[in-house]
DNA sequence: GTAACTGCAAAACTTTTGCAACCAG
DNA sequence: CTGGTTGCAAAAGTTTTGCAGTTAC
């Protein structure tokens, strides 16, 4: 029996070691979704999506491990869940402060920055004692117009 | 007892001119959710707490029926959808412009006013070609502080 | 070698739908 | 009456979980 597993390169090494500093074991399935998700621009995938893209890929990863990766990714800090749609769950690879668009009539989501003072939006909002904001969301829907 | 329908008060009846005003046979069922949702202030239920509610006050409707007039509400534009979760739809009862305070840790949601300036964010955000604004939507996240 | 991870299928949830029975007008 | 509504159960869609087998180290 010869060793299948695939030659590491030198990208997916960088991958490895990304994990590794999150304290995830750097694995095939892991390696290789990370490489669709962080080796170009941000993106925007579900579940569904990603995994069908993973198998176009020839990658071999059931749903269910696409649905714990990206938890364990969003857990870690890498990915970002955007909440859009109850139903279905979102992930951004870009993870810093920043909105989105949500088209929702084809479901698609576009990054958008709005210089929302989110200090001053703290400021005005009468937190209950015992908690802390975590976080500002905004959403701005599309539509076809005329409509 | 020979008749069970209930005797109509004078309060189910202005609900009755409210739901045939949009367009919706004022039912048992539909009158009944009316009541529970309009009568006080401003509320955010989801369909499951609405059956329980329903059910706790003797109202006998069936969980899907709940799910579709909270939906047919929503669409006569008696009730608002809130997206703070995704798996999980919340309807708001106030309609007017305002957002939304969400404790990820209990689902509760609460009403805020915020100054801004929808029409200003509109005029930054680059509006893609055939599209228009359907809406903005912003959510404040609150947490256990010290966490 | 061993604990972490994966795959599969089943389960758990939320929401929608098909259809016979029922009810408002 | 008659079409709109409802209830029930079944289906559909998304996400999680249990567990046997595999893999990383």
């Amino acid at each position: 029996m010869t060793d299948t597993r695939p030659t590491i390169t030198a990208q997916e090494d960088r991958g490895a070691s990304h994990l590794r500093a999150v304290g995830l074991r750097p694995t095939q399935q892991r390696l290789a979704l990370a490489g669709l998700l962080f080796s170009g621009e941000d993106r925007h995938v579900t579940a569904e999506s990603l995994y069908e893209e993973a198998t176009a890929h020839g990658v071999k990863v059931s749903l269910a491990t696409v649905y714990n990766t990206l938890n364990q990714f969003k857990d870690a800090g890498l990915l970002r869940e955007v909440i859009v749609h109850s139903g279905k769950s979102y992930y951004d690879t870009k993870t810093e402060a920043h909105h989105h668009l949500y088209d929702e009539e084809s479901g698609r989501i576009q990054d958008v920055h709005l210089e929302v003072d989110e200090e001053e939006l703290r400021q005005k909002v009468d937190v209950p004692a015992g908690k802390r904001i975590s976080g500002v969301d905004i959403v701005v829907r599309l539509r076809q117009s005329g409509n």
